[in-house]
DNA sequence: TTTCGTTACGTTAGTCGTAAAGATT
DNA sequence: AATCTTTACGACTAACGTAACGAAA
């Protein structure tokens, strides 16, 4: 007998009722089905008696749920304690970010530090051509990622920060002189080219194919950091979109920043292999969706 | 967390030596490492500090085993409770048999009736043709049958009957007048033959396709039930090796059986589904452990 | 006829073993 | 070198979902 039957049985034991338990646990119907009958073959005596319209423990079933209750109580506070002493005896946890981002996790790491006073968060850069190998190969524990990150293996986190998106262009470059660009824009230049270490779906979220009329975008030279991004911008050999946060960072006389109107923002996530999931991560991850997300 | 994943951390805190641990609970030693350092990742501690030398808990490992222990005895008592009190109110227990075998069942059959007076067994005859099928069809919980029984899904229980074999033969036979045949005789006759339903190996060891010697031994009619065999052999179509049993019950002015001297004894097993083990089938395997087989 | 629970069957995730590598004495 | 644990990889079991079926009101 597994937790995980016991799990199904006391939830059946409090809804009564299938259909409800299935959607409470995230199973179908029939999964449901299969564990009770799983457990009254190995007990030997029916535990609820069912019609469509009802369902009810027999007396062997509620002394058995009671029992198994307790025992699922005490391995949940077991674990909970055992995951509290982990937090104060932990290593540091690997947090990976893109570029400067970093710094706008100060408050998320002031708040963790604060609670978990015996945990460490180091702060890692990483570069966005190859935004999940970190992750894989274990560099990092966790990465802030930009939305939508659509990997099997990889959990999705809370939204630790939302910005707005700007245009980088060359001093010089016609779109400089107005004060806000569009993504039809982008149609009539080059952009910087990512590589190819990342998916389609995670760069055209940021740097799309074509514009919303639906002409292609062209592709320039490629970059694999910010840093070489800004010298090919200011070298007026493409214009490249890029998240707000960089125009309070960098300020370079051959650049000019223009907000794009009509991007969508940029949602920033938490993001850590599911394999990989440890009370460390699950406890940073609280604590970001304790403080929520910050412009 | 598992149930069993619970069962190799406390059996690895008792015995301190994953080799061991793996050997108790019939695992390799990597799987044992495997669900450890999958438990210490979900803690985020290390549970054991260990070098090819030595095992030895942290704090925080000992103190979840304790824990764990407790929930663990829970769920067992728990699931015993449950199982006793179905023993009380469970249906018929449908016991398979072949011929007159069920006779020879009853000081077990009494024994269990005393130990567990709510539960029932009903003998159930099935033919020696298609040996497996009433247990994986769900027509018999249980089944007697002859040793070997070599088949992934079925469990081999306890041995309850051992006895020796005789042969049948028509009595006017040439064989008939001695007192005692062996296997080298089967050489010289057809045997019965008892169609495909039953794998080789299982035949084989009840009706050789060689003699000791090597010839072969040829097959004659067939025959599904103890019956048609009888019927068989009195018209002097062929021979059949039997169970001595057969002579306490059966006399039939037209057949002879003689003991085969050099035949090894029968050794009849309690056989069920793994799948569909219950406390009923384990009440009444332990009840034959105890009582001990007899000729 | 609708509402549930059950059964049958195919897919997939995770358990487990084998074999080889790595660490410690 | 010997002993024991860990890692890598492939096979297979059992968990799980989908869909069709069956029983009850």
């Amino acid at each position: 007998m597994e937790t995980r039957d016991i799990e199904i049985l006391l939830t059946l034991a409090e809804e009564l009722h299938f259909g409800r338990t299935a959607e409470r646990l995230h199973l179908s119907q029939a999964r449901v089905s299969q564990v009770i009958r799983k457990l009254e073959r190995r007990v030997g005596a029916p535990l609820f008696e069912r019609t469509s319209r009802r369902v009810k423990p027999t007396p062997i079933g509620r002394r058995l749920c009671h029992d198994l209750q307790q025992a699922l109580d005490l391995i949940q506070t077991g674990l909970a304690r055992a995951e509290a002493a982990a937090l104060d005896t932990g290593r540091a946890l690997r947090l990976g970010v893109m570029g400067i981002l970093g710094l706008e996790l100060r408050r998320l790491v002031d708040a963790f530090r604060d609670r978990y006073p015996g945990s460490e968060v180091q702060i890692t850069e990483f570069h966005f051509s190859d935004p999940f190998t970190p992750l894989r190969t274990g560099q990092a524990d966790l990465h802030l990622l930009w939305l939508p990150v659509r990997e099997p293996d990889l959990t999705v986190g809370p939204v630790v920060l939302t910005e707005g998106r700007v245009l980088a262009v060359a001093a010089g470059h016609p779109l400089a002189a107005r004060d806000s660009a569009s993504l039809e824009d982008l149609g009539d230049h080059l952009v910087v080219d990512g590589g190819a270490g990342a998916p389609d779906y995670w760069v055209e979220s940021m740097v799309p194919w074509r514009t919303p009329s639906g002409r292609r975008i062209g592709r320039g030279p490629s970059a694999r950091t910010f840093h070489e991004v800004l010298s090919l911008v200011a070298e007026g050999r493409c214009v490249s979109p890029l998240n707000a946060h960089v125009t309070r960072y960098y300020s370079h006389p051959g650049v000019v920043f223009l907000p794009i109107a009509d991007a969508p923002a940029t949602r920033w996530a938490l993001t850590w292999r599911t394999a990989g999931e440890s009370a460390h991560i699950r406890a940073l991850a609280q604590t970001a969706r304790d403080i929520g997300a910050h412009a």
